[in-house]
DNA sequence: GTGAATGCAAAACCTTTGCAACTGG
DNA sequence: CCAGTTGCAAAGGTTTTGCATTCAC
């Protein structure tokens, strides 16, 4: 923490959605937690600290709206509980199965997130999710380990 | 039909495991279904009508450990069930919001799965899945509406 | 023969929903 | 003011599990 400071979003920024205390605590938390990729029970324990009447169901109808007007994204590996996400830049998804954490990788200069792949023609790519699992070589664990 | 016939594998394609009645039912149901990408339930259906008496949770069994063995793949979009696939090769999935079906996008020519991600050094990958969504064009409901 | 797989039903898990009360613009 | 949002609890769909029985090797 310390990085990361609790901005107030305009309305705007969220796509027009009404801006309850609710929505605004759950996107700062989100923003706090940031590169953690919390999941919705994560989130709705570090909420609970800034609001302790919030529900979880409301948590999750948060993070859905949130999503629905691109201010967050939904990050979804397996069939595990989905992540969420405030970097709204193109990226894809690692999760190490040593320390098990999710982190964000970027594209290569010039690169899209379709690159490498043979779309056929009239193809349309509206939504892209890429998620990779295997060991990142950099945490304690991976070091230990190799 | 017709292009797929159902094959007899042997248990070495099968990644060792104890090849069962089940186990080889499921697998080919899944080869005739092929391309349809069918969820664990469409499989059951398919697979009842071969051996009425195969359970829905030893269909799961199933299309866990032959995916475990390597002989099948699972895919996950978003977090609707999961759906399986025989084609092992390399490739990542398409759903057409329009005609609801899932196909596969194979790589281009010299591209790797990763092909124009930044990944850091030391990590390896050792999976990757790519959903995409989007319209195919080429359905009759795309080409109703464009 | 024996450890592993099956079938059944019940449980687990994440997520959504119905509805009365509340609230942001 | 009033459509949209909340909180609660209950239901939903998918997947897993416990256990006695059966089977493949």
């Amino acid at each position: 923490m310390g990085a990361n400071q609790t901005e107030t979003a305009t309305c705007e920024e969220f796509g027009g959605i009404r801006m309850t205390k609710q929505r605004q605590v759950v996107y700062d938390v989100l923003s706090e937690l940031g590169i953690n990729h919390p999941t919705a029970s994560e989130v709705f324990v570090s909420a609970k600290e800034k609001m302790p009447s919030i529900s979880l169901a409301t948590v999750y109808n948060c993070l859905e709206s949130l999503t629905q007007a691109g201010a967050i994204k939904q990050v979804n590996i397996d069939r595990e509980a989905s992540r969420y996400c405030p970097n709204l830049q193109p990226h894809a998804h690692f999760y190490c199965e040593q320390c098990e954490t999710v982190f964000d990788i970027g594209l290569q200069n010039g690169a899209e997130a379709c690159t490498g792949w043979a779309l056929p023609d009239g193809c349309e790519v509206r939504e892209i999710n890429v998620a990779m699992k295997g060991v990142c070589g950099t945490c304690p664990q991976c070091e230990k380990k190799n």
